[in-house]
DNA sequence: CGACTTTGACCAGCGC
DNA sequence: GCGCTGGTCAAAGTCG
């Protein structure tokens, strides 16, 4: 992974991603503003962070926020368990914060392009074939298709988080610029293609990056749900198969003092837009079938 | 014994 | 073309 690939919360969220914020000085709601919101809106994807208290000004980055919100889980963050001060994490990120209605809109670039994409697993396979069909045998000259990617950072001594889903690890490197090894996995189900990247911020040690790429074809173990629904359902489903790692984690084993970045990238060849959160979907699923109810186990959600 | 991890080798893409 | 880097493979080792 180069540069471009790591998970940047100022490019992430200012860059990449269009955002609006509404709300007050104590409520910012993040919106986004087009295709990809309703793809998240399908799944009932709310953010909502609310600042810190005594951290004032015009501007702010997520930094400034000790609570988040998605979809009215309060705990999904696991913010009860956070300690007062506790910040959600996203450094850099510059979020304006204000009325939806004197938003900038210079904060939203809404990048088409995606820039990342070019490096991000430059000879690497993410996103390729099914494993049957892009292992070895892959063809010379056959570009590697990456598939879209969810990223997001948690503030944890554990490496690999636990999500609701078995993983395998299928090899690690040593990433440049970074003392901190970079581990692969694969989902353990052979039909899935979904993968996994797990390193350390060489920034900061105690944040672990997690990137998912692909989707899950099948459901957590565990607990066995209904088919995913909706058109976008490539890029939901890592989302909402995704997103619990916070809730698990947070809420069986965040230890004191953690907290969690959440970001988005989204890497698909020829898409234009990245994920976006919505503040208030227009219409969302069944609570049990929201954003975590592909994955979290009902006894664990309410926490 | 199957599932999983470790780790060195290999390959592909990219920049120079 | 060459070197660097990221990503994957696969044999060997480990674990339950």
């Amino acid at each position: 992974m180069d540069d471009k690939d790591k998970i940047d919360p100022a490019t992430e969220f200012s860059a990449e991603s269009s955002w609006e914020l509404g709300g007050d000085s104590d409520s910012v709601y993040l919106f986004g503003s087009d295709r990809e919101s309703s793809i998240l809106s399908e799944f009932g994807w709310n953010l909502h962070l609310e600042k810190v208290e005594g951290s004032g000004g015009d501007t702010a980055g997520f930094g400034d926020f000790d609570r988040i919100d998605v979809d009215g889980r309060s705990d999904l963050a696991g913010n009860q368990q956070l300690p007062e001060g506790s910040a959600v994490q996203c450094t850099g990120a510059a979020v304006q914060v204000g009325d939806a209605s004197t938003l900038n809109p210079s904060v939203s670039s809404s990048s088409s392009e995606d820039p990342p994409e070019k490096s991000t697993t430059s000879g690497g396979s993410d996103g390729q074939p099914p494993p049957e069909t892009a292992s070895k045998v892959r063809k010379k000259g056959q570009k590697r298709i990456r598939q879209p990617r969810f990223a997001f950072m948690t503030k944890s001594e554990i490496d690999h988080l636990e999500d609701g889903y078995r993983w395998r690890k299928y090899g690690q490197k040593a990433v440049k610029n970074s003392p901190f090894p970079r581990s692969y996995y694969r989902c353990t189900n052979s039909k899935c293609t979904v993968k996994k990247r797990v390193e350390r911020s060489s920034e900061d040690p105690t944040i672990v990056i997690t990137t998912y790429e692909g989707q899950h074809c099948h459901h957590t173990v565990g607990f066995p749900r209904a088919g995913l629904i909706g058109h976008e359902v490539s890029y939901a489903s890592q989302l909402t198969h995704s997103a619990p790692q916070f809730y698990y984690y947070q809420g069986v084993q965040y230890p004191q003092g953690s907290s969690l970045t959440l970001t988005q990238s989204h890497q698909a060849p020829g898409e234009a837009g990245e994920y976006r959160v919505l503040p208030e979907p227009t219409h969302r699923l069944p609570t049990d079938e929201g954003l975590l109810g592909d994955i979290v186990p009902p006894g664990m959600r309410n926490q």
